[in-house]
DNA sequence: GCCAACGTTGGC
DNA sequence: GCCAACGTTGGC
């Protein structure tokens, strides 16, 4: 059975349109250096999960959309290359520290929904968002899933056909 | 820019 | 293994 996630990007840096716009719409979450993040992405990740994409650290942080897990978890090969910023040297390919997920964009909210809404949701006051800060992946409960859905669901565009 | 929360580092 | 210092995250 599919697990549902949050995933925080800085849309600066990387944004739910930056994923739609992908080739096959698809990309490699890499670069995540939080162990306990990471344990999530080894362990508990898989293949079919739901993600919530979490624009932060920018004028309206909050949900942008959702996306799919399209591959199984695997070692990160950004932390084998030095010239990657996410390069690790204590990491080796006999003994990976970091691992990634590819995912695949599914829809984009037309706005975002903020985080100050969210807040006032009490269905939502358990959300690991708001039990526990600074953590880049995040489970969400089935629950929690269905009801961001509704929030979501007059503020949402299917996917553009790629071409 | 502030600052609370929390992870990481490193001396001991 | 403790814990102080330091760095980062992230909302406001």
């Amino acid at each position: 059975m599919a697990s549902y996630w949050l995933f925080k990007t800085e849309p600066a840096e990387y944004s739910i349109t930056d994923l739609a716009g992908e080739p096959g719409a698809t990309v490699r979450w890499d670069g995540i250096r939080n162990y306990q993040a990471r344990n999530h992405l080894r362990d508990d990740i898989a293949k079919g999960d739901q993600v919530l994409i979490y624009h932060s650290s920018c004028k309206v942080p909050g949900i942008a959309g959702t996306a799919k897990v399209v591959s199984a978890p695997y070692p990160d090969p950004s932390q084998f290359d030095p010239n990657s910023p996410y390069y690790d040297a204590k990491s080796s390919v006999g003994a990976p520290r970091w691992f990634c997920v590819d995912i695949c964009h599914q829809s984009s909210f037309d706005n975002v929904i903020p985080v100050s809404r969210l807040r006032t949701v009490q269905a939502l006051a358990e959300m690991v968002l708001f039990r526990q800060g600074r953590l880049s992946v995040q489970p969400v409960s089935e629950g929690e899933w269905q009801i961001l859905v509704e929030l979501g669901l007059h503020k949402r565009h299917p996917v553009p056909v790629q071409e």
